[in-house]
DNA sequence: CACGCTATTGGATGCACGACCAATAGACAA
DNA sequence: TTGTCTATTGGTCGTGCATCCAATAGCGTG
């Protein structure tokens, strides 16, 4: 090889270009966290120089907040697809359980918080956060209202029920430290629970139909 | 004046010093965030060199994780006293959950927040975290036995209800962008509704006590 | 095949940070 | 008062970052 070969270019169309940034920002986001989404870094990933992520970026915080919102929306979809099929409701809802209580949901908990912390100084990100956290929480009311219009849940509002199991969820997502396997059942079934009782579901009866879910094996 | 004046120089003792530059740090830390202590960041408060913070703090990990610890620390204790009076547990419970729902918990709860996600690169922070949690889940867990042995609480393990009590609190203060003062009370209250289910109290019982409990003014 | 558009490069600039160190001056003891 | 110890200074150095820009080369068009 000549010593001091002049790499070659590839030249791609800037959609292209610019999916492919914001896919491998929101993989570094997932894997090793919102600040880790750095110029230089995203470009070496994919074999380019750094002005070539800031010519498609030319402020830094937008692709963060960019990668955030892909990586939020694609979990969500995977949680509670957007189109599902009807009279489901409590399928689905022990899907999302048996997901975002599992490990495989811990790089989207610490995501979350991660986005959430870094909000404070980035306001672009602490809009996509807010706009998420709203699309979360819409997408979960609708599961609970379709229940309900079915007959299956029972909730005094479903839009109280629906935060109040986010709410649970979140917590136990932060609690990172407190290993987690090490804990009693009841924390970790705790969001669960929380769903029962809200939705007057009889105790222990969604537990079980989520612990049938078989966990899916994760997309490579 | 000169138009050069050599700036004073003031000489403590290192215990003094130290106890300032921690002391300053955490109050960084509770109003701007940990990241913002930085050498540069505490000098130019406490009016010295930066290098006589790195003199005292060699490794600047170090300070952020003192502070933490600190800030932590003093926090837990206006929550629920070490040195308590006896026969007292319920109102030192609703004491609790007056201050740690009200908004003046609120930088505390970010700090946490805060400290959780930067443990994530900090090794010595996410040791003083993980000593933290626990030493604020033993408290927690030992009002709660002392409240069970009094005959005011009837849990069916202390440890656990506290645990679910602490996530519940964490899950709240984590939702930081679904504007608070819209929270239906449902949501507000959780925690409160949490403790008394957890407890075997009856419903409203401990919430009503936690609304008569006069929040302190600041301590200035 | 030649041309022109533009995606991409390579390098420069400035900033904030942690770390390090020899020189200095305050405070306390003799 | 003099002397000594050490807390404190005032720099320096290197790193990693975002941002900016003129030059270049890939690719579609004519």
């Amino acid at each position: 090889m000549s010593p001091s070969a002049p790499p070659k270019r590839v030249r791609k169309s800037p959609e292209a270009r610019r999916a492919e940034i914001v896919g491998r920002a929101a993989t570094i986001a997932l894997t090793e966290g919102l600040e880790c989404i750095t110029m230089r870094r995203v470009a070496e990933d994919l074999a380019v120089r750094p002005g070539l992520i800031s010519h498609y970026f030319p402020v830094a915080e937008e692709l963060v907040a960019e990668a955030f919102g892909t990586a939020a929306t694609d979990e969500l979809e995977e949680l509670i697809p957007a189109e599902r099929s009807a009279g489901a409701a409590l399928d689905l809802l022990a899907r999302f359980f048996a997901r975002s209580t599992g490990p495989r949901y811990d790089d989207m908990s610490r995501l979350w918080l991660n986005a959430r912390h870094l909000s404070r100084f980035r306001p672009v990100l602490a809009e996509r956060v807010a706009v998420q956290e709203a699309a979360w929480r819409d997408r979960l009311t609708g599961l609970l209202r379709e229940g309900t219009a079915e007959g299956v849940f029972d909730p005094e509002d479903p839009a109280v029920a629906a935060i109040l199991i986010l709410v649970v969820l979140d917590g136990l997502g932060v609690h990172a430290n407190t290993d987690r396997s090490n804990r009693p059942a009841a924390v970790t079934n705790m969001a669960v629970t929380t769903a029962e009782r809200e939705l007057g579901l009889a105790g222990g009866s969604l537990l079980s139909l989520v612990e049938g879910v078989a966990t899916p094996a994760p997309t490579v």
